[in-house]
DNA sequence: CTGAAATCGTTCACGATGTGAATGATGCGG
DNA sequence: CCGCATCATTCACATCGTGAACGATTTCAG
């Protein structure tokens, strides 16, 4: 007994998760480069499309991010015109962010970048395992209030 | 058909793994502070402990990170006495790095505090689910190339 | 109604993290 | 022995995100 093994740390999820999430985020991060955003700029794209308008602040929230950090990458989007930022005409203090024509288009150009990067990801996984994994981190991910 | 859910991009793997990866991250290194260490740290300890003394250059290579990272890493272990930096006398231009007992146990409390994470992140599955997502997080990883 | 307090967005200075380009020391091949 | 590669180190720098002000607006107590 006792016998702890060398590799008990990789081999822990945490570790595992938190490796793994920095190889595909670097991934998707080049891809996101060709069309001129980051990955956090695509995050917010996804939350408007998903959750559809909202302010800066709750889009802070959602993404668990400053909200001084929404004011730039807003405004990177509103210069692509990516998005809309319109004054909430009920309370003039917001900023209601809204998705273009042109910020749908490039979200779905994103998410096929990413669908491929799964593909690669799961190269050595059967159809079975790989929806199995889906559906499992979907559930941690739900399990710790995370989007979607 | 054509009909593209919003939540696309956000049900991806990348993204999953992405923003997971982030958080599992951020709540691994609060444990890591506790003990003097970042992430990064923990991960030479884990490195050294797995594969056995080895030069900073592999541990570069290994960790896929910078050589220059590797020295500031290497210099805040040393000091902490959790592991040896000797020049290998076959060639002296190699630091030979090298687990000491203080940074095995420094380990051990890591890979505690892992572990416990993990049971968090996993609160919602049964004992089978784990067991297949760890499996399929870690063939993931093997194809990745990643270490352990 | 009015002034105080809260809310939202914005700006800015800053800390934290990691990289790439020099540099110096050492080893190796012709 | 000399030229070149390799390893570690230092250092200047870019990137990323945060938290503390601040101004504009709204809300609320009295």
């Amino acid at each position: 007994m006792d016998d702890v093994k060398p590799e008990a740390f990789t081999a822990t999820l945490a570790f595992r998760i938190g490796t793994l999430g920095a190889l595909v985020t670097d991934r998707l991060a080049e891809k996101a480069r060709e069309h001129g955003l980051k990955v956090k700029h695509v995050g917010v794209l996804a939350a408007l499309a998903g959750s559809g308008p909202m302010s800066q602040l709750e889009l802070a929230r959602l993404m668990r991010v400053a909200p001084s950090l929404v004011v730039t990458l807003a405004d990177h989007l509103e210069t692509m015109e990516a998005i809309q930022r319109l004054r909430d005409p009920d309370d003039r203090r917001r900023q209601r962010l809204e998705l273009t024509e042109t910020g749908r288009a490039l979200l779905d150009e994103c998410t096929e970048a990413a669908r491929a990067l799964d593909d690669d990801l799961t190269a050595s996984l059967d159809a079975e395992q790989r929806a199995t994994l889906e559906s499992l981190l979907a559930a941690v991910a739900a399990a710790e209030g995370l989007p979607a």
